[in-house]
DNA sequence: GACTGTGAAGCCATTCACAGCT
DNA sequence: AGCTGTGAATGGCTTCACAGTC
């Protein structure tokens, strides 16, 4: 179970497995085979089994795997049985959006606070959340217990709140910054960087031609 | 059509590097080596230099590169010399914060036209543009030469207007919804799933433990 | 001396193929 | 007979190390 070395692929494609095998519980289907899985996901029934393999057994051969199962031990081996809290840096646009996405809550995250370094923000109110200065955060992060954070802000300030957050006791960021944080190795960041992929978009069409 | 077959990885670190390469010229730095260019951007220096390789010789040896030169077949190879117009499916939140999203205009990218099928939002306006109905989508795509699109709509009409979408003559997607789309393999798609890309940290944050 | 470009080596992830259960 | 679990083979990306150039 305390596999050493897991591709970041493979935690991927678990957290794609887990989402699907929910729909699967849902429309009430007991029994599942890593080909089906497969077939629902995108991917071969081999790399369904090899990835679930770094975990454990849990399939009957010549059966299949049990969907109640299996669901649960792909939310616990994400660490989804329970909610998380986390907070919202930066208030504009893809900061107030990111707020009201819906599929962030169904998978058990709270966003619980929003912070912003813009005067003309703060106090406002954003889906029931009054908008906090950046100075609130490592008092909020204590009291709340938070441990990720989503940073929303623009690239020149981007560094400056990430060290802001992890001097207040985050230790996870899902960035959407372009721009490389510069943090300490048992700090988690993961980027996601919209333009880079447009331009991914935009190579493909080119080779195209 | 040239190069063979290129990493999907070097596609995202050229379009890190390209951005990276407008900042060092915006400074006035002239001349660059890949040790400066990994620095910058969090990877190891030969990788920099394998990754331009398989586009051709950019640099001089014992000197760098040429800082304007190199941002030039950066751009030129992603496909970004010229603009790229594009339209928005889905005038929700998260559509709604792409629209206003200053880092694809900053790339070259236009949004031209926003479409929704709620018919409540049709015909408001969107930062200056109306949002329109799916049915006007093949006709503005055929007048604005536009052949990508983004898709921020609900799981439950992705796929459909996935396909109405190249059925209008889009070849590349980028989707935000976190389901597995089913396409022509032809058309390009890239996936933003931002709830998989919290659960990677969760994940991350229970190994610690 | 400094830095690029690149074959070779090393490493890691995916696919194959089949033994092992039910 | 059907499907899982897994060692072995394959394929692909990254790192190494150095020859080539300025």
């Amino acid at each position: 179970m305390k596999a050493f070395k897991i591709p970041e692929a493979t935690i991927i494609r678990l957290s794609v497995y887990s989402r699907y095998l929910e729909q699967a519980e849902k429309r009430g289907i007991v029994t599942i085979s890593s080909g089906e899985i497969a077939e629902g996901v995108g991917v071969s029934s081999a790399q369904v089994r090899k990835d679930l393999a770094y975990f454990g057994e849990f399939g009957t051969r010549g059966v299949g795997y049990n969907v109640k199962d299996l669901l649960y031990h792909t939310l616990k081996i994400l660490g989804l049985n329970d909610e998380w809290n986390i907070i919202l840096v930066g208030a504009g646009n893809l900061g107030s959006a990111l707020l009201s996405y819906r599929g962030f809550r169904e998978r058990g995250f709270n966003v619980l606070g929003i912070f912003d370094n813009d005067l003309t923000k703060i106090g406002r109110s954003l889906v029931n959340l009054k908008i906090q200065p950046p100075e609130e955060i490592a008092q909020f992060v204590k009291e709340n217990n938070v441990k990720m954070a989503i940073l929303a802000v623009p690239v020149s300030v981007a560094q400056e709140m990430a060290e802001l957050l992890i001097k207040s006791g985050i230790n996870a960021i899902l960035n959407f910054a372009p721009k490389v944080l510069n943090v300490p190795r048992e700090v988690e960041v993961r980027n996601i960087d919209l333009s880079v992929n447009l331009e991914i978009l935009t190579f493909h069409l080119g080779m195209k031609k």
